[in-house]
RNA sequence: CGGGGCGUGGCUCAGCCUGGUAGAGCGCCUGGUUCGGGACCAGGAGGUCGAAGGUUCGAAUCCUUCCGCCCCGACCA
């Protein structure tokens, strides 16, 4: 009996995620460039469905995608002081090309609000060019010292969108109705339950009036920023001179947003549901999503059994696993570590019962069904994991979501609480916006994840660090 | 930048302390027997031991310098 590769949740949870990742074949460490990984097939697919739902979602609400320079020029950044000083210390910069020293470097984009603006500048000049709404599904490079495979690497892809408005109404609109989309996204398609909300004062974007973000839990009970959406107001529209001639003949600057999710959001989906024995997708996000694995002994039942299962996978859209030299054991384990939501059996048995073995990848649940109705059969069992996926997820959420009432409260809770070891919470907590608060929690490395949109708790309390009060509690947790 | 670990066939590593013909398991190739949860037997291919310099009759092993990667912290989607 071989030895599981995959490293216990309990025992590490960091080291499992490791595990997971690279023997579900997602990707793997570059390696000979610092911070990168190379993403494969299996982890791939996975993004390519995830554009599609996005992109489609992003088109039908009038966005047009659009593709902008990786380089851009170093004096941008410094239009937006807040922005500069952001991104300034996580920049990869390029000051040598065609074999000489560049008058002006250029920096690899980290997000793209300062050349976008500065074109943005050059095509509005009027109302009647309002909203513009771009869209781009880009790599952006920033040079983090702590890189974790998907969560953070110093590469990353990710679509940004960057639409500019006549009115701050209209910009913050926007914004909303793109935390929702990604909001959906990342319950319904993910299977992944999140909480929409602000974000302090101290945690917004680089630049921004402000921001909101959706926060997801993973199953160490570590909170995950799993999107983001930007009210700009106007201040990239004042550092890149972005003016308009409004319905009244006065000048004014556009109201700017941009929003973004990244590839990150395959390290969310693989800590929301993935389990010791490796990957679990969810149904609508499954490269593959179904495999039937044929079972013979002799050559006499291998025609017979091969014809039957490719004749069945064909009319399921499954794939065969045909491979000759490889017991049907070790078939297993290599789809159940893949994270294919249903694995088929099929062998003389079933062809003399007129049956199927389906086995569901996330409760591990087998049974046999009749032949006839297999299609029916997996069509609602994918259903079925999709949902309870979602559900079990919801649960799990909810069960550690915890309400403390002191800063000491929060403290005792989350302040033990590590990547690896796991154990953490999103407690619900009074505390205002005020970066005093986030520096209190962050002498325990927590932080505010976000002011919810919507309270779910009892409302107005007085903040925990400075008695005032305030409107309603916040999410604090450890993050990645 | 601080702490820790590691660079030896494709992968995981042993060998280094105490210098003397480069090893194991897995994987791969060939043939055969197997096949309802990680099969077995036989044969075979594959390595300038991270790089440079030094000590030595002789270096994977000792010394010096450099490079890289991973993990943990501070920074962050």
């Amino acid at each position: 009996m071989a030895q599981s590769p995959i490293t216990p949740r309990l025992a590490d949870f960091a080291a499992w995620y490791q595990d997971v990742v690279l023997q579900g074949d997602l990707a793997e460490p570059a390696e000979i460039v610092k911070g990168c990984m190379v993403i494969k097939p299996n982890g791939y697919a996975i993004w390519e469905l995830l554009q599609r739902e996005l992109d489609n979602r992003f088109k039908a609400t009038g966005h047009k995608n659009m593709y902008f320079p990786l380089l851009i020029p170093q004096s941008f950044l410094k239009k937006e002081a807040e922005h500069v000083e952001g991104f300034s210390p996580e920049l990869a910069v390029v000051t040598i090309a065609g074999g000489k020293e560049l008058e002006e470097p250029y920096v690899i984009r980290p997000t793209s609000e300062t050349i976008i603006g500065h074109f943005f500048a050059k095509w509005i000049q009027s109302w009647r060019d309002l909203p513009m709404l771009v869209n781009q599904w880009a790599n952006v490079v920033r040079w983090e010292l702590r890189t974790r495979m998907f969560l953070r690497t110093t590469e990353f892809l990710w679509q940004e969108g960057h639409t500019a408005h006549a009115t701050h109404e209209e910009a913050q609109e926007e914004v909303l109705r793109i935390l929702d989309m990604y909001a959906e996204v990342a319950e319904d398609v993910m299977a992944m339950p999140v909480i929409k909300g602000m974000k302090t004062q101290s945690e917004k974007f680089a630049g921004a009036l402000r921001s909101y973000s959706i926060e997801a839990m993973m199953q160490n009970g570590l909170a995950l920023q799993a999107g983001t959406s930007h009210d700009l107001g106007q201040n990239f529209g004042k550092a890149f001179d972005v003016k308009f001639q409004n319905k009244e003949g006065q000048l004014d600057y556009v109201w700017q947003t941009s929003w973004g999710v990244s590839t990150r959001l395959i390290g969310g989906l693989v800590m929301s549901h993935s389990d010791d024995k490796g990957l679990v997708i969810p149904p609508k996000l499954a490269p593959v999503k179904s495999v039937l694995v044929p079972i013979y002994r002799k050559d006499e039942e291998k025609g017979a059994v091969l014809e039957a299962a490719h004749r069945m996978a064909k009319d399921i859209g499954a794939e065969v696993d045909d491979r000759e030299g490889q017991s049907p054991g070790a078939k297993f384990f290599h789809w159940e570590r893949r994270g294919v939501p249903i694995v088929l059996e099929l062998g003389p048995r079933d062809l003399a019962s007129g049956g199927i073995v389906l086995k569901r990848r996330d409760t591990g649940a087998k049974e046999s069904v009749p032949q006839s109705e297999l299609k029916a059969c997996v069509e609602t069992v994918l259903q079925t994991i999709q949902q309870d996926l979602y559900a079990a997820a919801k649960q799990r959420l909810k069960d550690n979501t915890v309400v403390a009432n002191s800063i000491e409260a929060v403290e005792l809770i989350l302040g033990d609480v590590t990547a690896e070891k796991g154990g953490g919470k999103f407690v619900m907590a009074h505390l205002k916006d005020d970066p005093a608060c986030d520096a209190k929690l962050k002498t325990f490395k927590a932080t505010v994840r976000c002011i919810p949109q919507l309270d779910e708790y009892d409302g107005s309390g007085k903040c925990l660090v400075t008695g005032e009060t305030v409107e309603r509690r916040v999410v604090v947790a450890k993050a990645y």
